[in-house]
DNA sequence: CATGCGCCTATTTTT
DNA sequence: TAGGCGCATG
């Protein structure tokens, strides 16, 4: 009787598939090995509840991308009749939380028009603060602030505990970034005053929620009788305690996740939250799902070699009962350029005699920038492809600029989007105008928004007539947009572009960037149609500040692939994570890239493993991986050792072409690699200032002067004169002349000698002399600087 | 106040 | 090689 209400959807699952589903009286972990069916589980969990009884706004799924909480919501309300779309309480772990704080806006003293400040908004206002703070910006970057406030609000330190924390100050203290308490403080107070948030606090301040406000938390317990979570190897520690807050320790909580495939560990990600789940959670059942439907039993055997690797993981035995199938085939290429016209050369094959599509193909990197030449080389056979990720639409220039009007429209003390509209298009408002508004904001602690619309605080603030008189038309310009129909998206949108003149100002010219400038403004009104045809779809509300919401939480990630096109996908492998393809290609298998050059501690190398262990297991049939001896680099060519994970591999179900190479004396592209590099010796710009970055190898100090510059900083520039004393030494891998090469005593070196054939290469080294800071400044003393 | 040149640095990025 | 940014110039 019930499977005809509830249709086989535990017949399709395997016993321990079913035995998780089936489980419901306490804390369950699931750990899913890749391609075990972990999607099928989470959705049959979901049935199976309601099947009990549960209503669907009572069972509360977090998933870490929109695509993943698409994909789930769409299979259960398509498989569950009488279940709608917004009735399931399926979103990402911000949008679901972003709600409730909005909920509950109130208690944090925020308005619920709030904004979401998104990375290049957070970095514009960590920058002034910066400036304002007077602090030295070579040392603060806004790179490093915004890390260190992204991991204390991930670890739920907030500005006070910062700053009675001795463990932090210490630290900072060991960083010489003492005021980076400072940075934080006023950080936190200037997106108050603003009325945003950062991604962060979105997680941070729903644990203030849960913590402080007794109310809320049994509020939100009544709600939520089941919580699954997906991807769970992923979640920080503010998740970690948000759940348990929101859960309890006997909470209902279904956890999926595969340890093996944690890589955001640098986002904060902890992977003690699954290793550790039966200490969180005391009366937690295990299940592992094992199997895996996906790949053939080579390529599921080659991934579990390489795993085994890692010290830190759960135990399981993943297995494939499909085919043995191809071997994973492991190419040496001469030079990055080889390498992908051989992999541009193996998706033509595969297309063209095995009778691959091209959408069964992914060519995977570690880095985007590996992704030019592949591209270059595709572009030549005339093969489609599409890379995957890269900029993402909302960080375009034209589309910042209207979508900073409607959040100004929404939140009128959004203050980056003052800043960032107040003279965009250009209307007399210079930086000069701009700085005196803010300092006059914040001496006098008045809003931005009370600035602009007061004659007398311009005045005050010390603005010319002209540029008074156009802030207040900037200012009225403000006022007529939010007279504007609210739940009108379209015409709110259209209006907003036409009467701020940003229409004029990027879709009047006819060279080819007006152009894309205007198709990009005209994608986002279609965009914007779009989205309001399916919230009403959805039955959910579709007014400027849902649209903002929404769209502060999308991602390039979301998008929805083309099923009608061929065509190959190019990405890297943190995008390729919950795809698979029946071919893939990796490239790039080299020490300092995949492993990455900043990956050098242990926990470092055991996340980089994962990620070709994601990597390697998003093939189905067959999977090529590919190293270059050479590669050019940042400027420079240099030598290329394979990458430690090959060796990791070796073995059965996996084949290796090495060297193909010999005599490379009368190779043409050896040649001309020796006559770039040349030209490279000759650049007249080369780097090294300054005594904080003594201790980095500085680049191509053969010949140098040193010479001092008013800003205490000296400045070596190149003199036709050689060092005294070169270090010449062996390099025992493969090496090329004119190669640079890094030694593990001598810092940088150019190859000069090649002995030796094939993989059995051996080179004489001129080696810099100057690759540590003392041997610098004994350099620097050498030329009387010192 | 807007524009152009030269200098500097250079991962991964679910939200 | 490239993009971003600061400084100097028109």
């Amino acid at each position: 009787m019930t499977k005809q209400i509830f249709p086989s959807y535990l017949d399709k699952l395997s016993d321990v598939q079913r035995e998780a589903v089936e489980y419901c009286s306490g804390p369950a972990l699931v750990v899913a090995g890749a391609g075990s069916g972990k999607t099928r589980v989470l959705v049959a969990k979901m049935m199976h509840l309601i099947k009990l009884g549960y209503q669907p706004w009572t069972i509360m799924a977090l998933t870490f991308t929109n695509k993943a909480a698409r994909e789930m919501k769409s299979r259960i309300a398509s498989e569950l009749d009488g279940v709608k779309f917004r009735d399931l309480r399926v979103g990402t772990f911000h949008s679901v939380f972003l709600r409730i704080i909005r909920r509950f806006s109130d208690k944090l003293g925020f308005n619920r028009d709030f904004t979401i400040y998104d990375t290049s908004e957070q970095k514009s206002l960590i920058k002034k603060i910066i400036k304002d703070l007077s602090l030295d910006d070579k040392k603060y970057t806004p790179k490093i602030c915004l890390s260190n406030i992204s991991n204390a609000k991930n670890r739920l330190v907030s500005v006070e505990d910062y700053r009675n924390s001795d463990t932090l100050k210490k630290a900072d203290k060991r960083n010489r970034l003492e005021s980076l308490v400072d940075v934080y403080t006023a950080y936190q107070q200037r997106l108050f005053e603003s009325n945003a948030l950062d991604f962060d606090d979105i997680l941070y301040y729903s644990n203030i929620l849960l913590r402080d406000f007794e109310d809320v938390r049994q509020t939100l317990r009544n709600e939520v009788k089941y919580l699954l979570i997906d991807e769970y190897q992923d979640t920080n520690f503010s998740q970690y305690v948000l759940i348990q807050q929101l859960m309890g320790p006997q909470g209902l909580v279904f956890a999926v996740g595969d340890d093996a495939q944690s890589i955001y560990g640098f986002r904060g990600a902890n992977l003690d939250n699954i290793l550790k789940f039966e200490e969180a959670y005391p009366s937690t059942k295990i299940f592992k799902l094992e199997e895996n439907y996906r790949s053939t039993k080579n390529i599921v055997n080659v991934a579990n070699r390489l795993i085994q690797n890692n010290i830190r993981q759960i135990k399981k035995e993943v297995f494939s009962s499909r085919d043995k199938g191809e071997k994973v085939f492991v190419k040496e290429c001469f030079s990055e350029i080889k390498e992908a016209e051989y992999l541009a050369q193996q998706v033509s094959e595969a297309h063209s005699r095995k009778h691959y599509s091209y959408r069964d193909i992914a060519i995977l990197y570690r880095t985007n920038a590996q992704s030019r030449l592949l591209e270059q080389e595709l572009r030549k056979r005339a093969i489609p492809f599409k890379i995957q990720g890269g900029m993402s639409f909302f960080a375009i220039k034209e589309i910042k600029d209207v979508m900073a009007y409607l959040k100004l429209i929404n939140n009128p003390n959004d203050s980056e989007a003052i800043m960032r509209t107040i003279n965009q298009p250009k209307r007399g408002i210079g930086s000069t105008s701009q700085e005196r508004i803010m300092l006059l904001a914040r001496e006098r602690g008045y809003a931005l928004s009370d600035i602009i619309a007061d004659e007398k605080l311009l005045s005050q603030a010390g603005l010319n007539k002209g540029a008074t008189k156009n802030v207040l038309q900037y200012n009225e310009l403000l006022e007529a947009l939010r007279t504007l129909d609210q739940n009108d998206l379209k015409s709110i949108v259209t209006k907003t572009i036409k009467l701020t003149g940003l229409y004029d100002f990027y879709c009047q010219g006819n060279d080819t960037e007006s152009i894309s400038q205007k198709e990009n403004i005209n994608e986002l009104i279609n965009g914007i149609t779009q989205y309001e045809i399916n919230q009403h779809e959805n039955g959910e509300d579709a007014g400027l500040s849902d649209f903002l919401t929404d769209m502060s939480l999308v991602t390039d990630q979301d998008a929805e692939d083309d099923k009608d096109q061929d065509y190959v996908s190019l990405m890297t492998v943190h995008a390729a994570k919950g795809l698979e393809y029946p071919m893939v290609m990796i490239a790039g298998l080299e020490e300092e890239l995949f492993p990455s050059a900043y990956s050098k501690s242990e926990k470092d190398l055991e996340e980089e493993r994962r990620l070709f262990y994601v990597a390697i297991t998003r093939a189905k049939e067959e999977c090529i991986i590919t190293h270059a001896t050479s590669r050019y680099q940042a400027g420079y060519r240099t030598s290329s050792v394979e990458s430690r994970f090959l060796k990791e591999i070796e073995g059965d179900g996996c084949e290796r072409e090495k060297g193909y190479i010999s005599d490379f004396s009368n190779d043409p592209d050896v040649e001309r690699f020796q006559r770039k590099n040349h030209e490279s010796f000759d650049r007249p710009s080369w780097q090294l200032q300054e005594a904080r970055n003594y201790d980095r190898a500085p680049k191509y100090q053969d010949r140098y002067e040193a010479t001092a510059t008013k800003k205490n900083c000296r400045r070596l520039r190149k003199i036709d004169k050689t060092l005294d004393n070169p270090i010449y030494d062996n390099v025992d891998y493969g090496v090329y002349p004119g190669n640079r090469v890094k030694h593990p005593k001598f810092g940088f070196g150019t190859v000069i000698i090649v002995e030796g054939e094939g993989a059995n290469k051996s080179a004489t080294v001129e080696f810099e002399t100057i690759g540590t800071k003392k041997l610098l400044l004994r350099f620097a003393k050498l030329l009387r600087l010192d």
